[in-house]
DNA sequence: TGTATTAGTGTATCACGTACACAGTGTGAG
DNA sequence: CTCACACTGTGTACGTGATACACTAATACA
């Protein structure tokens, strides 16, 4: 055995819930979390690490002509000026005029500067405006920012980032949402609850612009993008197996057409107002 | 030049709206979406095609030892069982106990062969219980159904599969909410408007349960993925920028904690209250 | 029966991730 | 002050994976 595979090893991740064990009474410190994580697969434990602690630099070699920061700047560049499959480590290095090499002194792996990319595609939630406590206003200039982020960043999708480790500004939206929720009257596990609802709708009904983001990034008009969309949704006009859905894309539009982000926030109304309805229930005893 | 490097072309897809342009007042057919596909990116066309036409065999030559369904078949379950990252060319090729270039016979890249496993992997949505007509219970069901299939096949939600063509089985599902929705009195465009907040939420929301289930598939007990997850979560707990979160997370479960599917099915129902909300605002006048 | 067509094979190539060994560079320990 | 060591960037090599191309064998229609 010579040369190893890429072992596409390592996962992790996600929203909210179950995310620690309640076993005592005593809140849980970070000691307890770091020792919980004493027996995590060590390569995931590993790329954790990475995203987290502060890569102060050892005293002694050369200099470093570049940072971490440098790497994943450059990174970032390549997946939006060519997309995630053109993002090699040759183009990487090669555009900070480095060898390939060079960049595994930041980076151990494509894996881990991956991690670091997905962060910092990520950036940070906006600030919600200053008379604070209207939670739904905040929610959705959050929804609508997230959704804007990832149409930004339309190559972030494309990466199973649920599953990479999860940096701090994955945690700032988080962070942004239980804030927001503070507003209203629910305990803890609801807001918990709440943020998965909004993340969820964010992240998924954004799939339709994210695509049509990724098409344009590769040149292609909007007009090109609803043409194949379109074709693909309808085969359903005249095929037995889809009456339902055919009247639905052909019935005349009845008023102006919604945007896409129109769209978006509408249903976004809709997932609030049931969140709102929730809020309202908890409040005023009605069973 | 000699050989082409694999172009990272194509991409195309998404849920409802945007679909066709309502231009004229005559209905859309089968034929203007034909012609206006004609204008399309060839690439992503002709993977389109693929997904569809019916793979008569023509009558020349000798007879091909397998099926494209056998190839998509093999490929799968190399997917379920080792993952995406294992699934190549030659690991499918040898798993049918041919050479890699035969797969090619069946399809033209790998992508393409992608494009076929994704709508494979979506299979068909169920059937709704046959006292038809309760669209709150239908979508539930739909819902639950879609989580659990994309569960079962963690790594769909790899694949940008939004980017890709959609397939039969992908518009089937599509059919079968609008199905449920001809119960209510929605008209057609509203009915696009729910068909994306349903299906926006039911992937958006099912992101942590697939990482879960990818993390099984790697070999990984739930209780090493709680682990992981909770240590980046934990990070949060001391930091001064995630307090709130870390309120959160950090607070005593006050009673029995939420399984993922409960917690996924209560945000289900916050969105169907929105939902219904909106069918009741509509059909009783209240402005 | 022969010829055009097609299936599967063998081989070659190129891109990419990454291991390894080397050379030059600063810095703290002596 | 100096030297050895830690560390940076380079050059090279390898294995894997996708896929082009040319070849052989099979098969049905003219």
């Amino acid at each position: 055995m010579a040369a190893k595979k890429s072992k596409p090893r390592s996962r992790g991740a996600t929203q909210a819930k179950t995310p620690l064990a309640h076993a005592t009474d005593r809140p849980i410190t970070h000691e307890d979390v770091m020792q919980a994580s004493a027996r995590i697969d060590p390569d995931l434990r590993r790329r954790s690490q990475l995203l987290w602690e502060d890569r102060s630099r050892p005293t002694r070699g050369p200099k470093p002509a570049l940072t971490p920061d440098d790497v994943v700047q450059a990174a970032i560049e390549i997946a939006d000026e060519k997309g995630l499959a053109a993002l090699t480590m040759q183009a990487v290095s090669s555009k900070l005029g480095f060898t390939t090499m060079a960049v595994y002194r930041y980076f151990p792996s494509k894996e881990a500067l991956f991690d670091a990319i997905v962060d910092a595609g990520l950036g940070l939630p906006p600030k919600p405006p200053l008379p604070r406590g209207d939670w739904r206003a905040e929610l959705t200039q959050w929804a609508h920012a997230k959704r804007a982020m990832l149409i930004a960043r339309p190559w972030l999708a494309e990466l199973p980032f649920v599953a990479a480790p999860h940096g701090p500004n994955w945690l700032a939206w988080l962070e942004a949402v239980v804030d927001s929720l503070s507003a209203t009257s629910l305990n803890e596990a609801d807001k918990g609850q709440m943020l998965s609802i909004l993340d969820g709708y964010s992240r998924g009904a954004s799939d339709t612009s994210i695509s049509l983001a990724r098409a344009r990034a590769r040149g292609i008009s909007e007009k090109e993008w609803a043409a194949a969309v379109g074709a693909d949704l309808g085969r359903a006009i005249g095929d037995p197996r889809f009456p339902k859905f055919a009247a639905l894309i052909t019935a005349p539009a009845d008023g102006r057409a919604r945007t896409l982000e129109e769209s978006f926030d509408f249903g976004l109304q809709r997932v609030l107002d049931g969140i709102e309805l929730y809020i309202k229930s908890r409040t005023s005893p009605e069973s």
